[in-house]
Order: C-alpha cells, then sequence, then structure tokens
RNA sequence: CGGGGCGUAGCGCAGUUCGGUAGCGCACACGGUUUGGGACCGUGGGGUCGUGGGUUCAAGUCCCACCGCCCCGACCA
C-alpha cells in the first residue's frame, strides 16, 4: 500500500480530551476514529491489525476444536425472556422493536442463541462433545465508555461455546480454553494473568477472567506474590484474623449517644474494632418474571471488615443492591445509626462467617443513643445466611499461604465460564443420554473481545514517539521510506524495492509521499510498523538500503540484491521471537 | 444517575470578564526555494461560534432550556 493514497491520515496531535495512551496513539497514528460515545470506525490499519488477531483467535480455538459459525446481532426476544435476561438485564441491553412491534435485542452476549441452535443440531450424547464458536459485534449499552477501545458499547467479540454430556466432559473444555487463551495473548506479545472472578450475569459455576496488569485497567486485582493467589476484588478472599474465644457474657445495654460509626463506638467504649458487629442495610431486588421482587437484607459483619457487596449479592442471589433508606429501615424496626440483628422479625439476617466464631461483640441496640455489649450468634439472634461476605484487599493475609496480599489495576482482555445446564434447561437444549434419558446440554462460555486486545497491546507496546507493534499482530510488517526528493535514481530505487517485497509476499507500507524526512520519520514511528527501511542518496552511497527495527535503535546497510532474504530472516526471527513467548500454563 | 470540565474551520486553541458583526498555529490548494528527524517565503479557500428560545439597535460574548463529548464516582463484563 502507498501511504499518499491511503484512508487515515496521522495527527500531530491528539483531539482534546483523549488520555489514555493506547487511545491518544491508535486515534494519532490513524488507526481508529470515534463516532459517538463508545463507537468507534476502524480505519484500515486497525482493520488489518485486527484481522491478524482474529486469525490468532480462530487458530487457537480450531486447535481445541472449534467450529467457526456466524449468529446474528438482532434477536428475538423470546429467546432472552426463555432464560429470564430479558427481565434481570437492565438499561445496559438494547432493545427496540420491529416493523411488526415485535420486541427485539441487539446481541450483548450470545449463549441464548447457541442453545437455541442446540435444539435442533444437538440430538444425541454420540455428537457430544462439542466446540462452536463467531467472531461477531456485540452491543453493550454501557453507562460509561472510557479509554478509547479498553471500554466501548460496539465491539467485536470472539465467543465461544463448549457442548457437553457432564461435568467433567466441561472441565476438560474449559482447561483448553485456559491455556488457549494463555496462548493467544503470548501470540499478541500481551503479558497477562488469569484470576479467579465472579460470574456476574452469566451465571455458572466457575469463572476465570484474563487480566492485563495496567493502571489504565478498572477493574482491581488481589494478588499474594508468594504463592501466586489471584482474583479480582468482588470474589477475592482472605485469611481472617481469628478472634480470641472466650466465655459468652451476657447482654448488657449501654448508652452511646451520638456514636454512629464503628471508629466512635471503639473509641467511646475503648474496644476493638474486632470487638464490634456492624450492620450494613441494603436493599435486595430480585427481578422475576412478574416483576421486581425486593428483599430487605441486614447484613452483619466484624467491625474491623468491610462487606464486599458482590459477595454479598451472591449470597443473597440478588440481582442488584442498594442502600436501604432511613424509612425503609424503620419500616422493618430498625433504628438508623444503632441498627441490630436482635429482635428483628421477618428479615434476612447475612452474617459473616467470621462473626460466629467472634464472641461477645458490640452490637446496636435498635434505639437511637444505645449499643448492646456481648451479642452472639445464634444464641441472640439467627442468621439467615452464614457466607463470606467480607472485602479482602492490600495488606490482608492470603488464605493459601498468610502472606500479606496487594491489589493492582487490570485490564480484562478475555473471560471463561463454566455455565453448566442454566441456559440449556431454560431453552430445552437437550441430548438423549446413553441411558435413555433426556439431559440438558452442559455449557461453557469464553470471550474475548478483539479491539480491546488491540487496545492492551497499544498500551504494552510503544514510547514516546509512538507505537511499536509486536510482528503478530503489526498493520504491515515494513514500512518503506523513500527519500527521492527530486533524486529520479532513488526513486527508482525505492519503486523497485517496493515491487520485489510485494513480489516476495512482504507485507509492505510504502511512504511515496513527497514529505522531508523528518515527517516522514515521526510518521513510521507512530505507526510503528516493526521494520523500516530507508532508501536515500545516503544509504545507496553505503551500498544499499537502510534497515532499522523499531524497537531497536542500531541500523544496517543491506545491498538491493541482499535484501529481500535478509528482511525475511529479520521477520522471521521477529516470529521466532513471539513463538517463544509460548508456553504451558498451569491450571490454577 | 451524582460531581466536575469542555463545545469557535479537519485538528489544537484565543476571543466570552466589560455585547459592536470572528482570529492564531497546524493541516489543505497554488507558485517558488528546500530535502536524513515534524522546513521557509508568498498567495488562497474553508465558520449555521453545539441546538433552540429569550434580552438588546446589536449576542461567540448576557439569560433559560436542551444536546453532545471528556474526567471522577455509581454501574457493568
Amino acid at each position: 500500500m502507498k501511504l499518499s493514497h491511503h484512508f487515515g491520515t496521522t495527527l500531530r496531535e491528539a483531539p482534546a480530551g483523549v488520555e489514555a495512551i493506547s487511545h491518544q496513539l491508535l486515534v494519532r497514528a490513524g488507526f481508529i476514529r470515534q463516532l459517538g460515545q463508545g463507537l468507534f470506525s476502524y480505519l484500515p490499519l486497525a482493520r488489518r491489525s485486527l484481522t491478524k488477531i482474529e486469525n490468532i483467535l480462530r487458530e487457537e480455538i480450531n486447535a481445541i476444536g472449534g467450529q467457526e459459525m456466524t449468529m446474528p446481532v438482532a434477536h428475538p426476544a423470546e429467546v432472552w425472556q426463555a432464560t429470564g435476561r430479558w427481565y434481570s438485564i437492565g438499561p445496559e441491553m438494547a432493545r427496540f422493536k420491529d416493523r411488526k412491534e415485535r420486541d427485539m435485542v441487539l446481541a450483548m452476549t450470545h449463549e441464548e442463541v447457541v442453545a437455541d441452535l442446540c435444539k435442533t443440531e444437538i440430538k444425541s450424547y454420540r455428537q457430544l462433545p462439542q466446540l462452536v464458536y463467531h467472531i461477531q459485534t456485540k452491543f453493550r449499552d454501557d453507562p460509561r465508555p472510557r479509554a478509547g477501545l479498553i471500554r466501548v458499547r460496539e465491539f467485536t467479540m470472539k465467543d465461544s461455546y463448549s457442548l457437553d454430556t457432564d461435568e467433567a466432559g466441561l472441565d476438560k473444555q474449559y482447561r483448553a480454553h485456559y491455556q488457549a487463551y494463555f496462548n493467544i495473548f503470548n501470540r499478541c506479545a500481551l503479558p497477562a494473568i488469569a484470576v479467579g472472578s465472579d460470574v456476574g450475569m452469566m451465571g455458572g459455576s466457575l469463572a476465570h477472567e484474563y487480566m492485563y496488569l495496567a493502571p489504565v485497567g478498572e477493574d482491581t486485582l488481589v494478588l499474594c506474590r508468594q504463592c501466586g493467589y489471584a482474583a479480582n476484588r468482588q470474589i477475592a478472599r482472605c485469611a481472617k484474623p481469628k478472634a480470641a474465644s472466650e466465655e459468652l457474657k451476657s447482654i448488657e445495654k449501654v448508652a452511646t449517644p451520638e456514636t454512629k460509626t464503628i471508629e466512635a463506638l471503639a473509641a467511646l467504649l475503648n474496644v476493638p474494632k474486632s470487638k464490634t458487629a456492624k450492620a450494613l442495610l441494603m436493599m435486595a431486588g430480585h427481578e422475576e418474571d412478574s416483576g421486581t421482587r425486593e428483599e430487605f437484607i441486614f447484613a452483619v459483619i466484624r467491625g474491623d471488615m468491610e462487606v464486599n457487596e458482590t459477595k454479598l449479592t451472591n449470597a443473597v442471589k440478588a440481582d442488584w443492591l442498594q442502600p436501604a433508606t432511613d424509612e425503609q429501615i424503620r419500616a422493618i424496626g430498625a433504628t438508623p445509626g444503632f441498627a441490630s440483628p436482635i429482635g428483628l422479625k421477618n428479615v434476612t439476617v447475612v452474617v459473616d462467617d467470621a462473626v460466629p466464631s467472634s464472641p461477645n461483640l458490640v452490637a446496636g441496640a435498635n434505639e437511637a443513643g444505645y449499643h448492646l455489649l456481648n451479642a452472639n450468634t445464634p444464641r441472640d439472634y439467627a442468621a439467615t445466611i452464614v457466607a463470606d461476605i467480607a472485602a479482602a484487599g492490600d495488606g490482608d493475609a492470603c488464605l493459601n499461604c498468610g502472606q500479606p496480599l496487594y491489589t493492582a489495576r487490570g485490564v480484562e482482555v478475555g473471560n471463561i465460564f463454566k455455565l453448566g445446564t442454566r441456559y440449556s434447561a431454560a431453552i430445552g437444549a437437550t441430548f438423549l443420554a446413553a441411558d435413555g434419558t433426556q439431559q440438558p446440554i452442559v455449557m461453557g462460555s469464553y470471550g474475548i473481545g478483539s479491539g480491546r486486545l488491540l487496545a492492551c497491546v497499544a498500551e504494552e507496546h510503544h514510547d514516546d514517539k509512538g507505537l511499536i507493534w509486536p510482528i503478530s499482530v503489526a498493520p504491515y510488517h515494513v514500512q518503506l521510506v523513500s527519500l527521492a526528493g527530486e533524486e529520479a535514481g532513488v526513486n527508482e530505487v525505492a519503486d523497485r524495492v517496493y515491487a520485489a517485497l510485494l513480489a516476495a509476499g512482504i507485507e509492505v507500507l510504502y511512504d511515496d509521499r513527497n514529505e522531508r524526512p523528518g515527517v516522514k520519520f515521526a510518521d513510521a514511528d507512530l505507526i510503528g510498523i516493526p521494520i523500516r527501511l530507508t532508501v536515500s542518496t545516503k544509504a545507496i552511497g553505503k551500498g544499499g538500503i537502510e534497515m532499522k527495527r523499531r524497537d531497536r535503535k542500531e541500523f544496517e546497510i543491506v545491498s538491493e540484491a541482499n535484501l529481500m532474504t535478509r528482511v525475511q530472516t529479520e521477520i522471521n526471527s521477529m516470529l521466532e521471537e513471539i513463538a517463544a513467548k509460548v508456553v504451558e500454563v498451569p491450571f490454577k
């Protein structure tokens, strides 16, 4: 391709408000343009890189048995109603009516459609296991798109779906994806780690997220340097400091006027925060076919810990949580600021699992200005649910090895979910088992967003001058820069080299513009193609063409006769550098 | 949805305080000089000043409403 007629120009400055490095560079280098909030056009350079990423995705998923297909972006509402997600997902799902007034959905993901297809395609256990996938547009009307391609509303995702007869089969395909995903990220030269994650709107029993650790990320991860424990903060666990065992003492009411925080309470009574019980009062929402059902949740946790809302949401199997208002708190018979689970009826009490083994805590008295000493469960109040609802964070002890945990920011570049039979059962995707019974297909779902992956690669591989693409993702392998000026002879050499590169099947972007050298070099550095060839009077005088790698400072002069071989050798060695990154990763 | 910021030529910005009929740099076109790290001279084209309403003899500038985009938070995978 000749740069003089290439669609997509470079910009000296990034548009106002563009902050993430990957966003700035992709815009300045002419890869992407924004149409609206979270909506981007991918210009030819980006399109070429995305195609490379997609082909890596194809190769790795095909290698574990994937069969590529394509499912629609617009879905009739019925399939989403069948699984309940029509009701449980909020405004993030784009809905519209077709000309016949039928409810329609823009696909956020494709579990429903896969399950629907299975109704006709999968009849017998003899056909299983299978793995299908596609690379398709998704739309999620995210409340806050940000950071260029890192978080958008319309995006392309490789999503694969495993179909098995049982949990063992699912586990096998899940583990195959676990490794395949590492291969994919390694082949894109993107360092990523797998962390345990919440299953969120997908449901299911086990999930991992692949995280690219970077400040631009919006997920907080909890990590252990010692044993390698890694989890999204939403589900991260830690070892809780054990309370000393004591005799249970009898309840005693004490005056604690104007003492509404744990800090003030601990200070007033001169006890450690770990000797107090903190109440968190929330309304839990359950989206059901008949509408939204609300439930009052009284969560109890020791005063030295914080509640993790994701864990609490999962413990009560709710679709959402929001803080209870003072009116709602009074309505169940509690007193805001001095709430106590003792004496309440018909309220769901969720108790953190450290509380029952922590004797004689200070709790609210359900009376303004008073607390109770020596509150104990189950003696004084019953827990509807006992679960781990505590947040883990910096400095907490690792559950596995006891070492201090630390937190880091990351971008989710992929996820894998064990779905089980939630979707197949709801849609009626069953198979005839060997024993003659009809059983729902056991499913898994596995996603990687290609645009976000591209942005992360850009985020990871750049310098102050511009992008530095790994060879596997680069839009072209070679940028040929002609510094011909008025020298017809130099132009002839550049044209000849261009023709030779094309003939050799080497991907080349030819800067044939009549620009000054500084402009051309600056653009080449900005676009970040791995190998730069410079044809100039100076280089010809030294015996040939200058070759320089974008990721290195030094350059060499190669004779025109040896150039194709030399370039191919360099490309091969770059490909080998990438291949060396692909290694087996133990399943965790 | 809450808090903050911005909207003037393709891009970056000034002009808004104090109302008087729109400007700078880059980019673009033409002519000339220049050619190994974002050249220079000259000429030229390009604007519903986000949208609508209001105040006024007069609005980019003042008032009201709305829209769009960005950042932080809530939310989400």
